[in-house]
DNA sequence: ATATGTACCATGTTACAGCATGGTACATGT
DNA sequence: ACATGTACCATGCTGTAACATGGTACATAT
């Protein structure tokens, strides 16, 4: 895995090798059924800490871009390429978009549109 | 004005200004038509800074529960009563509650969506 | 002159959430 | 014994935004 971080960015760790992960898939360095190097292992390699590389593959497990196998290990997922392609941020911000626009259109401050949004984030109650 | 400012709370303090003159108005204490402190007096009053006091009355215009008449001073809106009682975060809160709620169903974590709700509010494209 | 609301420049403080880290522990199956 | 993914406990750093403050200035109209 040839997988560069660089701590000084401003993007977070685990996007950076969300992203790496999805790049490797899409120019076809990795292909569905290729094992993925363990957690531990890579957090080993890149000198993170596991919690880190957990959460990314937890993300891209989630997006079906790789496959976890408990014991076996991690893999690429059959529809990896296609998944790799569809970005799950694309739509949500589609859809908040139009949200806020109409909440702006209303005259809602961006102020308040931000406490309202915190206050329904932080009280799971959706 | 009986106004009442608690520098402990929690609750902003213009937020606290908003609540109070709301109140008196629901309460007939402030009838439409009746005058206002001026800005400046207000703050000078309650040991507030003019910033403070002007933002509340800037909120409180906006929603119709007073109106300001430039030098001739600020006045209760002939229609306060009943815009006193719409809370337009309330109307905020449902339309992104519904929203959220969709954006979860999709599979969109948490964190995702607080990102991406940052990134749409940062940068004034909506 | 005086007073109104409003607008711009700016600062410091505080609170919160995300990020990343550490350690320990578990069921799984080789 | 060993390695896998996963889950829980927890801490500290950092950046951001809201809040409140200060000063100055303007057009308005009395």
């Amino acid at each position: 895995m040839q997988i560069t971080i660089d701590i000084e960015s401003s993007v977070p760790l685990f996007a950076q090798l969300i992203a790496q992960i999805k790049q490797a898939v899409q120019q076809g360095n990795k292909k569905p059924g290729d094992a993925l190097p363990s957690i531990r292992q890579l957090a080993n390699d890149l000198n993170l800490n596991n919690k880190t590389v957990a959460k990314a593959y937890r993300l891209l497990e989630r997006d079906c871009v790789i496959q976890t196998r408990g014991y076996r290990g991690t893999y690429v997922h059959p529809d990896a390429r296609e998944n790799s392609l569809v970005d799950l941020n694309e739509l949500v911000t589609e859809k908040l978009k139009s949200a806020i626009a109409a909440l702006r259109a209303s005259g809602a401050t961006d102020s308040e549109i931000r406490v309202a949004f915190a206050a329904i984030m932080s009280s799971g109650d959706a």
